[in-house]
DNA sequence: TAGCTGACTCCAT
DNA sequence: AATGGAGCCAGCT
């Protein structure tokens, strides 16, 4: 198939990467976190399926910046040396992130977003 | 339809 | 800090 017209995207994903745009340059936030913000508590594992599945040309005109989600231990979820977690952790670093071993200290760099900013910017 | 899977979390060691 | 087990739940086969 080439059209992709008929091609039906979890709307569920749709909001979550729309969510995951919303976190600012050179921060992370936890997959867990980002369900609850996309208003599905609980779903921390659909949020890896959904940035499994993010359009490399961006969503909307912007791009989905997949690496800066992280686990809720603070450190990357993928194996150690593996491709995507070299490209995670490099990403991570190009933006001032300090990443040790697989290891992101929570308290200096997760996002602490404003709710009532985030929810009208994302008008769910 | 019924299991199986996993870019998760929480809690105990 | 590292490891393991149980619970979790939408998607996928």
């Amino acid at each position: 198939m080439k059209k992709n017209e008929h091609v039906k995207i979890n709307p569920n994903y749709l909001r979550i990467w729309q969510t995951v745009q919303a976190i600012p340059y050179g921060q992370v936030a936890c997959y867990g976190q980002i369900a609850d913000l996309a208003g599905l508590p609980g779903k921390a594992r659909l949020v890896g399926k959904a940035l499994g599945k993010v359009p490399d040309d961006g969503w909307q005109g912007a791009k989905v910046p997949w690496y800066r989600v992280i686990n809720s231990q603070g450190k990357i979820s993928f194996p150690v040396e593996n491709e995507n977690f070299n490209q995670q952790k490099a990403f991570l670093q190009d933006e001032q992130i300090v990443v040790i071993g697989s290891r992101i200290k929570l308290t200096d760099f997760q996002w602490q977003p404003d709710i009532a900013e985030l929810l009208f910017k994302l008008d769910f």
